[in-house]
DNA sequence: GCCAACGTTGGC
DNA sequence: GCCAACGTTGGC
């Protein structure tokens, strides 16, 4: 099981919106950015997601959710009435993908920002590196394990 | 293929 | 609202 974490703008979309989703599971869409599209086709169903805030009053990680299906084109891109719609992207050679998620749980304790920027042992975890605006990438394991020692407390 | 200009992200 | 950092675009 792979572990990811995945940011999203609460204003826009936020864990609670996802509690209030048909069966509690949404599509991840409006991912415009390659490097994040790679990441969720590679995903695979039952993988965890951390979920993210961004943009927001208190950024942090608010809970989790479970990969529910494996990418599929993101049919915003072809909608030019969505905020997310790209012209350039052909419906018979999609160019944005998504997958679905399932909520998982609420963190009792949110893991804010500001809080993780505290533990030197999550220095060079991908969400604290200067200049990271990656909105899906990978957690790697050591900051697994530390993400999930603080949030059990 | 280079790179300047521009747009976006996202914390503060 | 500011601005640093980064990605994308498009002329050459």
């Amino acid at each position: 099981m792979a572990v990811w974490l995945m940011k999203t703008e609460p204003d826009v979309f936020s864990i609670d919106d996802l509690v209030k989703a048909a069966k509690k599971t949404a599509p991840w869409e409006g991912v415009r950015n390659y490097q994040a599209r790679n990441f969720m086709k590679t995903m695979e169903v039952g993988d965890l997601v951390y979920i993210y805030h961004s943009s927001c009053e208190t950024p942090g990680i608010f809970g989790k959710a479970i990969v529910a299906k494996l990418a599929y084109p993101d049919p915003t891109a072809f909608d030019a009435k969505s905020d997310y719609y790209d012209a350039k992207s052909d419906p018979k050679n999609p160019r944005w993908f998504m997958v679905d998620v399932a909520f998982q749980e609420k963190l009792a304790k949110p893991l804010l920002l500001s809080d993780l920027k505290n533990y030197p042992e999550l220095k060079d975890f991908t969400l604290l590196k200067r200049g990271n605006r990656l909105s899906v990438f990978p957690v790697q394991a050591p900051y697994f394990k530390v993400l999930e020692a603080l949030s059990a407390h």
